[in-house]
RNA sequence: GCUGUUGUAGCUCAGUGGUAGAGCACUUCCUUGGUAAGGAAGAGGUCACGGGUUCAACUCCCGUCAACAGCUCCA
């Protein structure tokens, strides 16, 4: 048979050969790193034989291939260990993950615990080095029931019985076989370093309904080396925790008097979101919105009317009630319905739309308690909220414009490694939704080409709709890789209708209009909780709450510093003075763990020459200049940034 | 909401069945120092909250609340 290599070549082999005796036939070395292979760019195993012409492409640690057949194989590692250990455990699924691999199990009446896991870790080990190997095998479907019937593997029989007849693969190692597609690694010796990171409840097929199972979470290396790295990798992330900065750099605070889930915003908080709300109000306000605001509360009947209160009422804060008419009152969980009503306050032309209001609108809602998480996840937030009302052919230039916004402020903030997901609903369970199937084939077609329009490499997930229309959702990972999304775009024919929304077109006869909720940041609070892990807390000059601090050199030039601060004050720049009586080295010390830009030191050379001598954060000394000098470049720097996005 | 873990000073964390400790931060004093921690003294805790066991509970048990990890959910 032929087999054709990534470089194009083409060697010859008997039938029957494996991925392992190719690697072995080019080089040793390469035999002892290789863990997998692509044949016709489907994984297998490397003793797999390989029986016709194909392509091969032999995968090392480095690729991803590998490390999930890897992590795959580690996943029947720890199965093995458990089943050694607890006997009459049964087996979920244990896959391998984007980094390290799991296992739900359903160990019975025992509980496995956190403090149980050195103990399964070394188990693992010692089954590893026992060498064994992954051995694949084609069964029926009838025969896999019957194996795994007899030992009481109800979740296995349960993911067979769901599958296709036909043949059916399972893996051995050592004494544990599990039903399983593969492709795995040819033994379990390589698996040199082993750390099982949590244990944690999770659904039987993330169902909450069904049994919860208890997984095991686990990473291996080919090399302890490499599992100190990751460890170390995993201690710096944690350091970038916008919960941990946010308190060190005091932008905000949770208090339990005040409640779960609801934000402090601190001063020096405040000061960096003002900014960035100041930015985006700036670029809409050249994309033509209009700026509105709304109160936090409003009639019951508004979210009834919207929907909202049918699908969400019954988990939200509960409605107030006035004391003497008995009215209900909801703490406002979305804007739209008071921006409908804005709407609805002139009649409309279709020479007036769009219409774009936007509003920085607060909303509670009541997320359940082990949801809460920082900023990222709060009961009471602000959403750059705007709704877009626009005739139906207006609709994909409007969308491609908001999706410009996002482009701009993902780019105005170094935001490079994102991803887009279209979120349409689920064929299969339209009832979820409210809303004519035209309506909804209209809204989503429209996501999807201006998606195409602008190339954009946009992932689609059925079922991931609102319940009132299609989203372009963009997400973005924070440091220990959990994703969040952040600016979100959806598209609405149904609120323009249950409100009644109209203009009157050229033929002088009433239409509806298309509506498009849609916020850049998302909310305030995730959106900076992000920001605050991606910079670790290191803010761009433009945002940051302090942007200079002086630093006298003894209490003689305090006087000195005041003034040089006073000046910086009047061209707008955010300046502090360090007048602790301290060491300039201490002084330095502890405002560059505040992570202010721009340090400004002044003795008495300085003083007598009208100077500064200028440290920047984290790059050091830069020599002394005039005051005057000085503010120029940083009010340079400062609207260059902001310029460039007008 | 579910599973597991945790809760001791503003922060990070020790600790024991006989009513509490460190470092940093804070206050005062000394020091007036030139690019990442000067020195001394002091103040600060209902050991999350509520029950129970015990002669005695911060420690053991139960419950509640909150935080953390994950699951489910996310208009």
């Amino acid at each position: 048979m032929k087999v054709t290599f990534p470089d194009g070549s083409v060697r010859e082999f008997a039938s029957g050969t494996t991925g392992l005796q190719i690697a072995e036939s080019i080089s040793s070395r390469l035999a002892q790193e290789v863990l997998a292979c692509s044949i016709n760019n489907e994984v297998w195993d490397l003793t797999r034989p390989i029986n016709q012409d194909c392509t091969i492409k032999l995968h090392k640690w480095d690729d991803e291939e590998a490390k999930h057949a890897f992590w795959h194989s580690s996943a029947h590692l720890l199965a093995e260990a458990l089943q050694e250990m607890y006997p009459g455990i049964q087996f979920g699924i244990g896959p391998a993950i984007e980094s390290g691999f799991y296992y739900d199990v359903d160990p019975g009446e025992t509980v496995i615990k956190e403090g149980d896991l050195a103990a399964i870790e070394a188990k693992m080990l010692e089954l590893a080095a026992k060498k064994d190997s992954l051995i694949r095998r084609d069964i029926t479907k009838s025969e896999a029931l019957k194996y795994f019937g007899e030992r009481d593997e109800t979740y296995k029989c349960e993911l067979i019985n769901d599958l296709e007849d036909g043949t059916i693969t399972t893996y051995t190692l050592g004494s544990f076989t599990d039903l399983c597609r593969g492709p795995h690694i040819p033994s379990t010796e390589e698996i040199k370093a082993i750390k099982l990171t949590s244990v944690a409840g999770a659904y039987w097929r993330g169902d909450e309904k069904r049994k919860m199972l208890t997984r095991i979470y686990g990473i291996t290396f080919p090399k302890k080396k490499m599992l100190d790295e990751y460890l170390v990798l995993m201690e710096e992330a944690k350091k970038r925790d916008h919960r941990k900065i946010g308190r060190e750099l005091e932008l905000f605070a949770f208090s339990q008097a005040v409640g779960p889930g609801l934000p402090l915003w601190l001063p020096k908080g405040t000061a960096l979101r003002t900014r960035l709300e100041d930015f985006l109000k700036r670029i809409q306000k050249n994309f033509g919105y209009q700026q509105v605001m709304t109160p936090h509360i409003g009639q019951k009947e508004l979210w009834v009317t919207s929907g909202h209160y049918a699908k969400y009422g019954k988990d939200s804060f509960q409605p107030i009630h006035t004391p003497q008419e008995g009215e209900e009152f909801l703490l406002k969980p979305m804007n739209c319905p008071h921006h409908c009503e804005i709407y609805k306050v002139t009649p409309k032309s279709y020479k007036d739309l769009p219409v774009r209001l936007a509003e920085f609108g607060t909303v509670y809602r009541y997320e359940q308690s082990g949801e809460l998480h920082g900023l990222t996840r709060v009961r009471g937030f602000t959403q750059d909220d705007a709704h877009i009302f626009c005739r139906p052919d207006q609709l994909k230039e409007e969308f491609l414009k908001v999706m410009d916004i996002i482009s701009i402020i993902f780019k105005a903030l170094n935001f490079e490694n994102w991803e887009a997901q279209i979120s349409l609903r689920d064929p299969n369970n339209k009832e979820k939704y409210i809303g004519s199937d035209e309506n909804w084939e209209k809204s989503e077609s429209a996501i999807v080409e201006a998606c195409q329009e602008k190339g954009l490499n946009a992932k689609v997930e059925l079922g991931e709709a609102a319940f009132y229309g299609p989203k372009l959702d963009f997400m973005v990972k924070d440091a220990i890789g959990r994703r969040w999304q952040l600016g979100t775009i959806q598209v609405d024919y149904n609120l323009p209708e249950r409100f009644e929304l109209e203009y009157t077109g050229e033929d002088n006869q009433k239409h509806r209009p298309v509506m498009i909720h849609r916020a850049p940041f998302g909310s305030m609070e995730r959106f900076v909780a992000v920001l605050i892990e991606h910079t670790g807390g290191k803010f761009p000059l433009w945002l940051t709450p302090d942007q200079v601090v002086v630093l006298p050199i003894s209490e003689k030039f305090n006087e000195y510093a005041q003034e040089v601060a006073k000046t910086l004050d009047k061209q707008d720049i955010r300046c502090i003075v360090d007048d602790r009586n301290e060491k300039i080295g201490r002084k330095i010390r502890d405002n560059e763990l505040k992570r202010i830009p721009y340090m400004l030191i002044v003795g008495e050379k300085e003083f007598e020459n009208g100077e500064v001598a200028v440290r920047k954060q984290g790059e050091g000394d830069k020599g002394t200049m005039k005051v005057a000098n000085f503010s120029d470049i940083i009010t340079q720097e400062v609207e260059k940034m902001i310029n460039q996005f007008n």
